[in-house]
DNA sequence: AGTCAAAGTGACACTTGTGTCATTAATAAA
DNA sequence: TTTATTAATGACACAAGTGTCACTTTGACT
């Protein structure tokens, strides 16, 4: 019994999405974000009390989606398997590394709801985390995986390959076949 | 003849690039450099018309630098002794990653002093890669180098090791030398 | 047709950064 | 000591973002 919406909050997070990847987080604004929803920039406040509200609601869903699909990957292959999986998953979503960055932009002094969701991404960063590193461990009790590297860089090397600029506009796939070789096997030949 | 100078250009390029490195492009203002060098804001605008153009001066001089040093270099070793060294010295300049990415961050329809620098870091970025490239061609000619991975591959992922976060502290040493076996040899055992 | 609750708007006051410039301060040279 | 010259300052006007709120609009339900 009352006036319809002129904007769901899933077109406001696929403005958010696009606006945030595009621009980062210091450039972000009300402002442009009403003018891509074509409302005013008063209406936003009806539902969130300001940018960092907005931002860690977004990365709260975003983040929900990905551990989501990250969770219903098929755990039962062998190590290798696995890892692959993992690997082109990460790559079909390679702006969790943004996002991931993201969640570290948002200012400490924020109000209670920000301050309660930066806890969460914290605690959903970490799982994920956690998950791949036992993945790891796998890889490591079945002798595929050297066992004198640290998890850590194991974990952050991967993570960080999905940031790799292709200047070049290498085709996806062999990028990726690519990416996965040489975190494999090297770039060095076998003698 | 006439009054001493409060601060060399030095001085304010050490303070930017500090400043730089820890709040990002757009979060540096000259109110917080003028208070960081404590000196009026007002001050530093009679060397620097703005911002964009202290800092593209800024990276200039940053980039020479790093030039330099990267062209001093030993480069009558065979391939490996070359690539091991050139990632050495990569990992002690690790700034320089966050100096590229700030070379992609000053808008584009700046000043023409600022224009011009902006060409010739992009000058100084490629003729850093081509000579890396060079370096690659020499590990494929030495049948170092895997031929079927292509050159921007090998580039983009060992300047993409820079930035990974050591979020747990691993002590350098350790951490350079497992990031340099990895890139050779991957993190698969052999069998 | 009339009601009214929620949605949307735009003007207002405030904050922070920018760029300028008349004024003041320091100091080497005359 | 005076002077010429450059360094530094802080006040001013302007631009862009923020958050608020009284007011207007809409449309489902009487």
């Amino acid at each position: 019994m009352a006036r319809e919406r002129k904007f769901t909050d899933d077109e406001l997070f696929k403005a958010t999405k696009s606006l945030l990847i595009e621009e980062g987080y210091d450039a972000f604004t009300f402002s442009k974000l009403a003018s891509i929803m074509e409302v005013s920039r008063g209406s936003i406040y009806k539902y969130y009390e300001n940018k960092d509200e907005l931002i860690s609601e977004f990365l709260m869903y975003e983040m929900n989606l990905f551990l989501k699909g990250f969770n219903e990957l098929d755990k039962s292959g062998d190590f290798q398997t696995q890892f692959y999986l993992v690997i082109d998953f990460i790559f079909q979503h390679s702006e969790i590394h943004q996002i991931l960055e993201i969640i570290n932009q948002i200012p400490k002094k924020s109000s209670n709801r920000v301050s309660s969701n930066q806890t969460q991404l914290n605690t959903y960063h970490t799982d994920m985390y956690k998950q791949f590193q036992s993945l790891i461990e796998q890889g490591k009790k079945e002798r595929v995986i050297k066992s004198h590297l640290s998890d850590a860089i194991i974990l952050g090397m991967t993570f960080q390959t999905i940031a790799i600029p292709n200047h070049f506009g290498i085709p996806q796939d062999e990028w990726v076949a690519s990416i996965r070789e040489i975190l494999s096997e090297g770039m060095f030949q076998r003698e």
